[in-house]
DNA sequence: TCGAAAATGATGGATATCCGACACAGCGGG
DNA sequence: CCCGCTGTGTCGGATATCCATCATTTTCGA
């Protein structure tokens, strides 16, 4: 069950089935704490037969492990580069970096998840490795454009910085019912950053 | 398949997928012309295999014609008292006769429905139809209340300006995004039924 | 603490839906 | 007119999901 995503051939009744469990445990998610939450009241919300649960998943707890390892995974291989162009992204003060477009626009896409995990919750540890998975991101930007010239500012102490303060725009941008774009949100980030992050990463300057 | 709707144990598994089918094609109704949508464009909206979509109707137009036949019967099926009350309604200037907000209410929770059918395609046929059915419930509504005497306006008169009058109402509304809420536009309807055809009606002013 | 009710985990048989494939019809272009 | 492409209607076999049921466990109130 752990590569679910990875399998593009699916049956459409085995994604529909999982998308209405997910669905519903979120929805009940936001209405009761998650130890209130019985398997009887997911089947009933997802218009599913408990047997047909039990066929996906071992357990309540199984589910939102689940659910939080396909979403980090999905997080964790967001692209660095806009869909349609293979070139660098060279930082610009009017263009959004890519890469946190794409964040923006994943969070949004599932951000009903996020705010029960990082919020009405919270589910223990989530938040510590979602950090990771953006730190590690960093890491592998890192690394793509740098390989031998010294960092201005110890590589480690930069990821903490950098992931730390990502994951602090992000849970108050949820909170606040993402009242700005995920557009406008990268956009600052990426101006953020040009304050100082890009350069102390390396990244030439548009 | 023309019972279908009176079939209460009807298999969740083929309410969903007509659910599926059904939300599928008037998704497509708002975007393009009846004679342009194909079956293929259906089952790949409803993400449900074709095979499957002839499991349950025969083509494009026994779809079309199941979904009015549906939904004319609720439609011509709704109550004319509320929900926890057995008591005749009497007319009142501040409440809402609960006919027109139950009709309000349905029409909203199938506001797609009904604005593809009244407006953008329209449907042959069926804002006739659905006058019929109104004035049907009209006539229905007469009956329970009136056996002997004589009405100020002949019947037929009546049951007409109602109907018509109630439909271009709905039409306005429904084309307007219903900006306003259910109860609002049933109680409009009411002060406007006090003003006159209640009284025509015989019923008693409260 | 006890007992009843509710929830769970599992199972067997039925069925709705899936996929892939085929024959056919319709359409547009060479 | 022929050909290739697309959509349709149909079919057989596979499978995901359904329902009802049972044994067991858990929960809750007296």
């Amino acid at each position: 069950m752990a590569d679910r995503q990875t399998q593009p051939s699916l049956d459409r009744r085995i994604r529909r089935t999982q998308q209405l469990i997910t669905e519903a445990f979120l929805s009940l998610c936001q209405e009761k704490d998650y130890e209130e939450i019985i398997i009887k009241d997911i089947t009933e919300q997802a218009n599913v037969n408990r047997s047909t649960f039990y066929a996906h998943y071992q357990d309540k707890d199984d589910l939102l492990s689940s659910l939080m390892n396909d979403m980090l995974s999905k997080l964790g291989s967001l692209p660095f580069l806009p869909q349609d162009q293979a070139s660098a992204y060279v930082p610009d003060n009017e263009k959004p970096d890519p890469y946190f477009l794409h964040l923006f626009e994943h969070l949004a896409g599932n951000a009903v998840f996020y705010r029960v995990m990082l919020g009405r919750m919270p589910a223990p540890g989530f938040a510590d490795r979602m950090t990771e998975v953006i730190r590690e991101s960093f890491y592998r930007r890192i690394s793509a454009i740098r390989n031998d010239q010294k960092l201005l500012i110890p590589l480690e102490l930069l990821l903490d910085y950098t992931s730390h303060s990502t994951m602090g725009i992000i849970t108050k941008w949820l909170a606040q019912q993402m009242i700005y774009s995920p557009h406008h949100m990268s956009l600052q980030l990426t101006r953020l950053s040009l304050l100082g992050v890009y350069r102390a990463m390396g990244m030439e300057e548009h």
